[in-house]
DNA sequence: GCTATAAATGAAAGCGCTTACATCATAGGC
DNA sequence: GCCTATGATGTAAGCGCTTTCATTTATAGC
């Protein structure tokens, strides 16, 4: 392993003039550039990014804290931002926090301990507090699929307010009156909003919510099994179905396939996320498209533009959802 | 952010002492070490892990090269590798090298230049030789489906030979003889076994392999669609599909669906992976089983034995796959 | 050629921590 | 009490690189 001190040796120069080739952070005379240029190359000398990272506080790499791992959801997410970043000569370090709050400010300090030049949190956990404090530690974050009013203008969110009402104004469309609506987890904020959008979309077609026809789910397959239970065992009159998110639509239709509940033409079903197993799902699923590849690669952007400081496209911050119309739905007869 | 030196001089002892308690890695007095961790705790004090693995050349961290991180595969292994390490109080970082050498290569310097303790490869692009000198250089790796004989006592993989064969015997035990073969692209060696098995289940019910009823195809949806495609167009008499991975499967199924053929009525298709979709593709498919998420664990457990010497459980090396009968294999009529 | 200025380069300190060897303190045996 | 061995702690160097300020070199104008 060759270090600066020998390339510097074999150049004829001084380790600063050597760094100032690797970093071109400073003008370097043409003719000196190529001698350290054939130095490193004879050497095959390799920067040691550790001690790269320790004397500047820097590393060329972002870090992402996402949920899980596993599901398509992150892995699209995943993936896209890790492209972005390939391509601009970033490497990312990645952490799960799994929605647990002692997680995932755990792996934010992992993050930061590793001098990663910025993060893109999808945090769910910690508080609105804990990140304004964390923005004033001058620590560069943007955030995924959260919103926070004092840190507006580095939240890359979805439109899920108008997703729920998308999804509701389609069945009722459709010609449907008595739709169940399956939520996520109450204290997570999308869950919030697109039972909100639900709610409006009723109101637009003035009918009342009914709140047995409501059921707080998961976010999970099971959720949606569950909820079909539910709305059966209380012999509830209702033609379509509204989940909060695929998976729980998923359940859902398992159940009524094992029931002999004919998907569309007894229930129409539509999910929200367009995960990419939705098109697995047989009826093929209906679903409000949650472009998450996109928002990732716009989070990355951000960071490009904001922390590297290299001009691009306008940051787009708020994401619209739309219809993805597919089987499982169907006109009320 | 407090720095050892602070620590050292609240605490009234030296920089050495604070590292001692700091690692544990040599006797201190409990007195001075009572000292030593009330002075951490009034600092707030946080080690610098830059400076750490600079100074030691080591990371607490250990590196995950994947091929893609995104897609039902890689999710689960990621997940179930990085919980296993969490349980430890250890940090992942994870890299993705996209089956391409030059980026498997590049991926491996990233990792290694973090001072990664050990790393964890699913490589495919890479050569043996590189892999032999790879280890040579004293980097601590253990290989997740890749053989490497020079290596053998660092390769975690999963019988693929026994596999095709336990997915072609399945259909041969249900009656039937026409069998086609939906193969993945022959230079990864996990195809090429996958595909040694049908032969061997073939020849063991001497049955001849007819080529014609063999596609190569990439391991992904289109190739199942592809292959179908083939087999029709060739009017070939076949009554059942083994497709070498479940996304295969799946794009055979969905391909069959839209010709009106009925599974497993018309045809029977068995894939391979069991991977978390293969479940909501209707009717559900059998496949075979890929312990993917024991077989990143055990190669967590792997290095957990190796690397940091804690004692473990007997390290399995070869797993053995096993038939998923679901929904779309049924007795040849 | 001389002077002033700008450009290029070098020297030295420091980033925060680890660790080998030196030194000190303590305990046990004679 | 003295000597020896062991345990505990301190000192100093170093991990590989960046960056500030000092010094040297090159260039332009007179």
């Amino acid at each position: 392993m060759a270090t600066i001190y020998e390339v510097s040796k074999l150049a004829g120069v001084s380790l600063a003039t050597v760094s100032r080739v690797i970093n071109s952070n400073a003008p370097v005379r043409e003719a000196t550039r190529k001698k350290v240029e054939a130095a490193m190359a004879e050497l095959g000398y390799r920067p040691n990014s550790v001690a790269q990272s320790l004397a500047s506080s820097r590393s060329n790499s972002i870090g992402i804290l996402v949920s899980e791992l596993n599901g398509p959801f992150y892995g699209v997410l995943l993936s896209r931002i890790e492209a972005e970043f390939r391509a601009a000569g970033k490497h990312v370090i990645i952490a799960a926090g799994h929605s647990n709050e002692s997680l995932e400010r755990e792996s934010i300090e992992f993050l930061r301990s590793r001098n990663c030049d910025a993060l893109i949190l999808h945090v769910e956990a910690v508080s609105d507090d804990y990140l304004i404090e964390l923005s004033g530690k001058g620590c560069a974050f943007v955030l995924i699929n959260r919103y926070v009013e004092e840190l507006a203008d580095r939240c890359i969110t979805l439109n899920n307010h108008y997703g729920g009402y998308l999804a509701t104004r389609h069945l009722l469309e459709l010609g449907h009156r008595d739709i169940a609506y399956v939520s996520g987890p109450m204290w997570k904020h999308d869950a919030q909003e697109r039972y909100n959008g639900h709610r409006e979309a009723l109101a637009e077609f003035h009918i009342n919510v009914d709140p047995a026809l409501v059921f707080e789910g998961d976010f999970q397959e099971t959720g949606g099994e569950q909820a079909l239970a539910h709305f059966l065992q209380q012999n509830l009159k209702f033609t379509a179905l509204v989940c909060a998110n695929d998976e729980m639509a998923s359940g859902a239709i398992t159940s009524a396939h094992d029931l002999k509940i004919k998907i569309p033409e007894q229930l129409s079903v539509i999910g929200f996320d367009n995960v990419n197993f939705a098109h697995y799902i047989y009826p093929k699923l209906t679903t409000i498209d949650y472009p998450i590849g996109d928002i990732g690669q716009m989070a990355a952007r951000w960071v490009i533009k904001n922390v590297y400081q290299q001009p691009n496209t306008a940051i787009q911050e708020v994401f619209e959802p739309r219809v993805v119309q597919r089987d499982s739905t169907h006109a009320c007869s």
